[in-house]
DNA sequence: GTCTATACAGTGATAGAC
DNA sequence: GTCTATCACTGTATAGAC
């Protein structure tokens, strides 16, 4: 039944607030938006937006879980192709599997023109927002990919591997903020000629020598 | 007048208010915390902190930049001293100028702890909020250091160039945001640890060899 | 100039009728 | 499931006291 109602043309009530809060939320911001803005472009009530999601933080889960859910899926996957397949996966071919597929997107271009920049303004809200909404979803993936650098690097010390990680991660959401950077002129290619610049820096920084 | 009042030990109400402000977006965030909330802790009336700032939002720039304007002229300081000592920086140097006076905050322990933590929160404000605040702040200090990491990677295309330093600074957000990484046991020197970690990062990405 | 009391429009949330 | 009505709370503006 709701597979019935997701799958048809105009969608019930819950996907036409879904639709009109996502497009709010890259616009304006999780905060500037109000869920009587919402209610009023998706042509519905203003309960009705608390009625199916509980609260506005509610809401934003389920938007951000529409678009992450299968990224990820595809980041496991990926993973998984790659240690059936190669003995000893590279650096390169781990942060490849990991990066790339926010430039996929199920080959699905309104997804990949929506998605980072859905995901560059949720990871910008406060860390109350951000903390609770990635903790469900990215711990396994996190997880997953330490093992496999840890794996493709064993001379690295744990801790070491985890802040490396940890920068990567914040050159990626840098990236999905601002899929330009500073003093460069806007392109529609911008995300992907990103997304290949970060995975020669990550690379780089997790393969790097011994400090002089 | 004005510097009397800055230099009492109680404060007038512009300190006051700047003070308590500061504290509870630390705590709170942003968007969390109320001018009301922020008038009860300073203990001074509701409209005297429109009246001293104008908005939430002028009173936010007033708290940041009091904590960030020491950080980018030691900043530039450091690099004028850089460049007036050594014929040719490297890119190790260049990075340490840049990301170490974080650390040192003026050698005070109450900076050192609350500089970070605001600036991360800051941060990770939607980009309404950060990218005028920034602007005005950091395009000197940016344009700066980039132009000193283009004459110690002449080999350099610019656009690669900015790529990274856009990564770069997605790293030290990352840091100021969650001084300690995914997994690991929060410490007191993990902003220190994650610093030298980031530039060992930052200048492995910078100065890294050509894809294979 | 500095501060106070007060009012206003807009917010997220909720109870209860239909 | 959906709607109306209402609640407590928000940022902001202003008139007037000192």
């Amino acid at each position: 039944m709701s597979a019935m109602a997701a799958l048809s043309e105009e969608g019930g009530t819950r996907e036409k607030i879904m639709d009109a809060a996502e497009d709010l939320f890259i616009e304006k911001g999780y905060s500037a938006t109000s869920l009587r803005a919402i209610a009023t472009a998706a042509g519905v009530n203003l309960a009705a937006t608390n009625y199916h999601f509980g609260s506005k933080f509610g809401l934003l889960t389920a938007v951000f879980h529409r678009r992450i859910k299968p990224i990820d899926d595809e980041r496991l996957a990926a993973l998984d192709r790659l240690e059936d397949e190669e003995a000893d996966p590279t650096v390169r071919q781990i942060m490849t599997a990991f990066l790339s597929p926010i430039l996929r997107a199920d080959n699905d271009p309104v997804l990949l023109d929506k998605l980072p920049r859905l995901a560059g303004r949720i990871m910008g809200e406060p860390e109350t927002l951000t903390k609770p909404l990635l903790e469900g979803e990215f711990t396994e993936v996190a997880g997953r990919y330490q093992a496999a650098l840890a794996r493709a690097l064993p001379q690295l010390a744990l801790a070491d591997l985890r802040w490396r990680f940890h920068f990567m991660i914040g050159g990626m959401i840098q990236l999905m903020r601002l899929p330009t950077p500073l003093g460069q002129p806007p392109s529609d290619d911008s995300l992907r000629q990103g997304m290949h610049a970060l995975i020669d820096f990550a690379v780089a920084g997790f393969a790097q020598e011994a400090r002089p």
